[in-house]
Formats: C-alpha cells, structure tokens, sequence
DNA sequence: ATGGCTTGCACCGCAAGA
C-alpha cells in the first residue's frame, strides 16, 4: 500500500498536476491539503475518470482537505470523519477514512503565523485537540497513518539554516513540543526511519528562488502507528512537480508500506 | 528589508500562506 500526501494550494489549478502525477504514481491514497474550494467544486468527474474515488471537505477560499482512494482499494466510509470530533471549528482541515483496515488521515494543520499571534493560539489549541482525538483513534484503529501539511518542522535538519530560523513559526519550542507528543503516541515519522541527512524538504517559498537555492522546509509527513511503521519499507519527497509549470510550493510525500503477512523481516524460525 | 510570489475574491488591492 502507497500512501501520498500532498498540499497542491488550489486544486482548481492544480488538478492537470494531480492528474499527470497519479498517472506515473498510482498509489492507493492521495491526501490532499488546501484545496481552496467549496465541496460544490470538487472535480469528482475528472478525478473518478482517472480511476479514483473522492472523500472531501471544502470550505470557500481557504483549507479543504481530500483524500482520493484508488479503485479497488477496499474502503469502509462507514467511519468516515470531518474535522476533530468535538473540536468546534469552521475551517476544514480533517478528514479521515479507513482501506483495507488501515485508518488514514488528511490533516491541514494551521499555519501559525507567528508564535504571540492569534493565529499561532489557535494553532496549539488547534494541535492539543488533534494529539487528544489522535490518541482515541490509535486505540480504535492500530494500524493508523497521520499524513499532511503539519506546518511544523521537527528538528533542524529540517531547514536550510536553523540559525535563521530560530524560535520562528514552524520550529518554535512549542510546535516542536506538540510533533513530540504526536511521536509520544507511537507514531513514527515515516522519512527518518531511512534519511537521517539533513535539507530534505518538502516545501520551498514561491519567492525569492526558494527551490533552486533549495531554501525550503520539511513540513509535510507521513506519521505511522507502530504495525504500519513495522511494514514500511520507504518514504520518499517527490520534487518533481514542485519544477513544472505553476507549482505548487509544496511535494508530494509518498509512503511505501509492505503488504500484511508480507513483511521484510524474515520470520524467527520460519519454514 | 515585513519585501520577495501565488491564490482567491472581488472588483484592481487585499488577506493568507510558511
């Protein structure tokens, strides 16, 4: 099972990106991020008749997140969830499904601004609720996958120059704290367990020739439950997209899990 | 250096992103 998760920042402009990636990269689950556009909106057409089912959450103008499901992949929407339950919030930033018995979460996690800001208060309030509902879905679903645009980046190989850097949104004490949490829970941020290098990125500012000069952030993660982190044999940043025309400033973040039963470590007294 | 791009909205300059 692949597992993607992606911030395409408008999918009205970006659904020829989403299209031709797909088509190369076939994988089971695609978890969009800021899709900018109402539910009324959502390509479902063209999106079915590349061979994917649509599960969204569209609000006008900002956030918006989707998770699209390849055919075939065995889905139970029976369970399917809007936002954090009980977290009482306008903006969509959550929605969440189960394949094939594995629990997999579209997550656009705030910005943030900058730490002192509104915005930044209501992105930890925003990432406690998350840790509480996260913590209740790992005992319901074991086999769990925290994909998105955390806006968070964990430590500082995960910018260019974390002197800069230093205290500001994205890598504050507090972001970081709340990403700790997250991995206190059990889950395991998929990329670290095969690239410990740092510059590794998966976002990179529209401005000042951010990508050339590799001047990004890695913000975008696949999380995973410990059966799933046990299966996972690679996670990967594709940059690929982030070159072609009108990009969006974000990768697409794929995560490559083992079938079940099918595991890479060979079984202690096996036949 | 609070700029620098890009998007959506709405009506042409603004908020928001990270």
């Amino acid at each position: 099972m692949k597992i993607t998760t992606w911030n395409v920042n408008s999918l009205k402009v970006r659904l020829p990106h989403v299209l031709a990636w797909l088509a190369a990269h076939p994988v089971d689950a695609l978890c969009l991020q800021e899709l900018k556009l109402t539910d009324d909106k959502f390509p479902v057409t063209e999106i079915s008749a590349a061979g994917y089912r649509s599960f969204y959450a569209g609000q006008k103008t900002y956030n918006g997140v989707a998770i699209l499901v390849r055919d075939g992949v065995e889905i139970d929407d029976s369970d399917l969830v809007r936002n954090i339950p009980g977290f009482e919030d306008p903006q969509q930033r959550v929605i969440a499904l189960t394949l094939d018995g594995v629990r997999v979460i579209s997550a656009y996690f705030p910005n943030g601004q900058a730490p002192g800001t509104e915005k930044f208060v209501y992105k930890i309030q925003w990432l406690a609720a998350l840790q509480e509902w996260i913590a209740g879905e790992l005992q319901r679903y074991p086999q769990l996958a925290l994909t998105g645009d955390f806006n968070i980046a964990p430590d500082d190989r995960d910018v260019l120059d974390p002197a800069k850097w230093e205290g500001q949104n994205l890598v504050s004490p507090q972001e970081r704290a709340a990403f700790v949490a997250l991995t206190g829970l059990g889950l395991v941020d998929s990329f670290r367990m095969f690239e410990p290098a740092d510059k590794h990125f998966s976002w990179w500012d529209y401005r000042m020739f951010a990508f050339r000069r590799n001047a990004g952030a890695r913000i975008d993660h696949v999380l995973l439950s410990p059966p799933l982190a046990a299966r996972c044999t690679a996670c990967e940043i594709d940059r690929t997209p982030r070159a072609w025309e009108q990009p969006s400033d974000h990768a697409p973040v794929t995560a490559t899990l083992a079938d079940a039963g099918d595991s890479q470590i060979p079984m202690a007294g096996g036949a």
